[in-house]
RNA sequence: GCGCGAGUGGCGGAAUUGGUAGACGCGAGGGACUUAAAAUCCCUUGACCAAAAGUCGUGCGGGUUCGAUUCCCGCCUUGCGCACCA
């Protein structure tokens, strides 16, 4: 009898695997094919802790369970390369980000191996890799060409001691989140992707994702679709300084309320603001306005509730009502959004309220609160009956909503609008671990995209990493590399200096996974088509920015006739987090970090960890780690262990004599494939291995009866359904057993209800819904038949003393008296 | 503030369509084996009651139903996402 020793065992199957190249999968299979994976890891210097490894049992598991099933799986990996934490990490320690990425790329890799996730790695693909970013470049001047990469001129943070950009997060109370200094901000030429173009697909293909309803309301939340009106207010006096626009456009959403707008409000940043400000308010405008420019997004909206805000001088005409309404400049509304100024109507809306409020404008109430509605406050926002609304008096305001738009339109005052809070995505990245923007500037035709044939523009090699302080990426440095030629004339030209946005290289990794040696294409349109969409994508990160960006990127591929699809993953499994045995996020700074390969090491084995996270809790919950579960776990597969080696050493045995006691064998074991096979259906792994375990329980009592030859069935069947979560020991079972063939491939275990059937069952009676007795009765007893033993068991008798009013009988399960 | 989840023993969790609440695991208690310990195996383990019988029990308060962890209404707590988006 064999000690179980996953330290032996495992090694030797992960050889095995890797040597017969066993899970490379087939682009001309005649099977049905299934595409799974996890989002692939940004490979960081400090590894994969435990609970990354959740992603990695549930793919596996699945793509295990898919190939039992006769699938043809793919099931493929690769490095999320290119990014700041390699590049800080070089300045630090002046070795290069293609030293630090090899290195930390082959830490990863082993840890992968070791855990035995069944990877096609043939395919590994790696977004620093120039014959990838080749493509990366290749879709930008796709969408160059068709329109969604353009440029433009926005404001941008910049910390002048440490001469770099600043992100909105990384200014704190106006100061530079690592020196202090005070930052300013700067205008800066950007690259944008046009994802706004997108937003109402993106929208529209949500429903039908079969994605969590929480990431779906994410993303309906992250595009934040608004219908209304964009409505015109023209200025009262003529501008004294040559403004080019003689009014001023708001957007609302609320249109009804219109002729409750007393005021008008404009963002800091709107192209008026400076010219409307005259007479005495103007130097107080023109303060206001730069002291809110200066601000970050995140102070704006922390400072909070307390309104700020000047009056210009200037008035505008309500369309409506045709009063002379005050314009205000405030920076409680967005410069970025809608029209960047608003009609404030503040009886019905909180923010023009509190404005209001603060700054004694009138407040006129348009819409009457319905008697229905409990509330008091002097700001009402539900819908009502309109009042002081001319002659749309008495209308819902539901109604008026398109009423008084369409006369606004007649009156070439107003247009219907949708409008989103989603923004372009910007993508141009000031640093130097990233995939060139493949563009060419050149004096006489502009930005021009790098032609096919001249790509990738290679990232050059440079010593000096860090930025050099004048808002551009060190490439600006390189000026050899930056000469060039213009691809339309030929004349000299200068290449962009800025380097693409990691999630680029994210957004389309999923499709060269597909085809990943293709030096002709990104993807061969014929092999994509058959593996993708993926049938499952598992993750636990990026709910908003990622999912969304690989969405658009292939509603553009389908609009550019690459793929046939739009919809990149069929089915998406967000996981929940596992957290440190101290209930706190595993992290190195707090020094809960489990390794897994320690756990592995310490003698665990790698099955024991992935039977482990995956016995936790449900998947999408959060869940912590815990050392004392996972022997718990250890236990029970080491009693599978032994159980097969009793077994085997009684089959060896010439003396062994045969149990003709056996009973409920296979009604136990066919319960279980039966259970297991529906929860791995439903991704509920913790109550399919509750289920292996109860079934090894109940296979050591059945054991006290002896062996027969029907155990080695038995047994067969548990070590194919323990597959998908302990492979290793499960492949050296099966050979034990005396199978030379390949456990990844057979034919997972049918169950035949019949065989899970006994003679009886148990029916619970109850009185007036109460629990009053369990009766034992034949399978194919009558409802009369159950009804007299029920009304004759001695305990139901002492509750019913009376003729019952009514019988329920669940058929088969329960009987209901009620008295 | 808005949106989406969650709340069940000492702990992680189970109950798939409204039908025995607490599967499975951890922990705890007891026993077997052992010189002893570890490991292993067996039994017990929601609360109250000596126990049978029973009563109570799924965040709180109501409701629907023969029957509610499950459905409905109103709260509380908590996680996540968005957040002055007009």
């Amino acid at each position: 009898m064999k000690r179980y020793n996953p330290s032996e065992i495992e090694p030797k199957w992960q050889r095995i695997w890797a040597d017969d190249a066993r899970y490379r999968a087939d682009n001309e299979s005649t099977k049905p094919k299934y595409y799974i994976t996890g989002m692939f890891p940004y490979p960081s210097g400090a590894g994969m802790h435990a609970g990354h490894f959740m992603e990695h049992s549930i793919v596996d598991a699945v793509a295990r369970f898919r190939r039992s099933l006769g699938y043809e799986v793919l099931y493929p990996m690769g490095w999320d390369s290119f990014g700041l934490p390699a590049e800080n990490y070089a300045i630090k320690t002046g070795k290069t980000p293609q030293e630090t990425t090899a290195t930390n790329i082959a830490n990863f890799k082993n840890q992968l191996q070791r855990v035995g996730a069944s990877i096609d790695w043939s395919r590994e693909i790696n977004t620093t890799d120039p014959e990838y970013y080749r493509w990366t470049q290749w879709i930008f001047t796709k969408l160059f060409e068709r329109g969604l990469a353009y440029q433009k001129d926005s404001l941008q943070w910049w910390c002048p001691k440490d001469k770099t950009v600043l992100a909105n997060e990384q200014v704190i109370g106006g100061r530079c989140w690592r020196c202090e200094e005070v930052v300013v901000k700067k205008p800066m030429k950007q690259w944008f992707f046009k994802i706004t173009e997108y937003a109402d697909q993106l929208l529209e293909d949500i429903p039908a994702l079969d994605w969590p309803e929480k990431i779906k309301s994410a993303q309906i939340n992250w595009i934040g679709r608004s219908e209304g009106a964009e409505i015109t207010f023209q200025i009262a006096e003529q501008l004294e300084s040559g403004a080019s626009e003689e009014n001023i456009t708001v957007f609302s959403t609320r249109p009804d309320t219109i002729f409750g707008a007393t005021f008008l409000v404009l963002a800091p940043e709107h192209s008026l603001a400076r010219h409307l400000a005259v007479g005495d308010a103007r130097s107080a405008v023109l303060a206001y306005i730069d002291e809110a420019v200066k601000k970050s997004d995140i102070e704006r909206t922390n400072d909070n509730k307390d309104k700020t805000g000047v009056f210009t001088g200037s008035y505008a005409i309500n369309p409506a009502t045709g009063e002379k309404v005050p314009i205000w400049i405030a920076d409680y509304v967005l410069g970025g959004y809608g029209t960047g100024a608003v009609m404030a109507v503040p009886a019905h809306d909180e923010r023009d309220f509190a404005f209001a409020e603060k700054f004694e404008l009138p407040i006129i109430k348009v819409v009457e609160r319905p008697e229905t509605d409990s509330g008091v406050d002097s700001c009402y926002h539900g819908e009502g009956v309109l009042v002081n609304s001319g002659a749309f008096n008495g209308t819902r305001s539901e109604d008026a909503r398109e009423q008084i738009v369409a006369w606004l339109e007649q009156e070439g005052r107003g247009t219907p609008k949708v409008t989103y809070k989603m923004r372009d995505w910007l993508i141009s990245r000031q640093r130097y671990w990233g995939a060139p923007i493949p563009i060419i500037h050149c004096p006489e035709h502009g930005a021009v995209p790098v032609p096919a044939r001249d790509l990738p523009v290679l990232l050059p090699e440079v010593r000096d990493f860090q930025p050099r302080g004048d808002g551009k990426s060190v490439l600006a440095a390189q000026e050899q590399w930056i000469q060039t030629t213009c691809p339309v004339c030929g004349g000299p030209a200068r290449r962009e200096t800025d380097t693409m946005d990691g999630y680029a290289c994210s957004s389309w990794y999923l499709l060269r996974y597909t085809d990943p040696h293709n030096n002709e294409q990104a993807w061969d349109p014929t092999v994509t088509n058959y593996w993708a969409p993926l049938d499952m994508y598992v993750g636990g990160d990026h709910a908003t920015a990622h999912l969304l960006y690989v969405r658009f990127w292939t509603h553009v591929f389908r609009d550019l006739g690459l793929t046939d699809f739009a919809e990149p993953v069929h089915k998406l499994v967000y996981h929940g987090l596992i957290q440190a045995e101290d209930g706190r996020k595993m992290s190195k700074s707090l020094g809960n970090v489990v390794d897994p390969l320690e756990v592995i090491d310490a003698g665990y084995g790698a099955d024991a960890l992935r039977t482990f996270e995956l016995f936790l809790g449900p998947i999408d919950e959060n869940s912590s780690w815990s050392s004392r579960g996972i022997a718990g776990v250890y236990r029970f597969l080491n009693r599978l262990w032994t159980l097969v080696q009793e077994f085997d050493d009684w089959r060896n045995d010439s003396q062994a004599v045969e149990s003709t006691a056996v009973t409920h064998l296979d009604s136990v074991v066919h319960a279980t494939i039966k259970k297991v096979t529906g929860d791995i259906h439903r991704l509920s792994f913790n109550t399919a291995i509750a289920s292996l375990m109860e079934c090894v329980n109940d296979l050591y009592k059945l054991k006290t009866q002896g062996f027969s030859n029907d155990w080695q069935q038995a047994l067969e069947k548990l070590i194919q359904l323990v597959q998908p979560f302990a492979p290793h020991m499960a492949a050296e079972l099966w050979q034990q057993l005396g199978h030379n063939d390949q456990l990844d491939f057979v034919d997972w275990p049918q169950w035949d209800d019949a065989k899970i059937i006994s003679d009886t069952r148990v029916v619970v009676v109850q009185v007036n819904g109460k629990l009053r007795a369990t009766l034992e009765v034949a399978q194919e007893i009558s409802d009369t038949d159950i009804k007299q033993l029920a009304l004759d068991d001695d305990n139901v008798r002492r509750y019913v003393k009376t003729e019952p009013k009514k019988i329920i009988i669940v058929k088969g399960k329960l009987i209901n008296i009620v008295v």
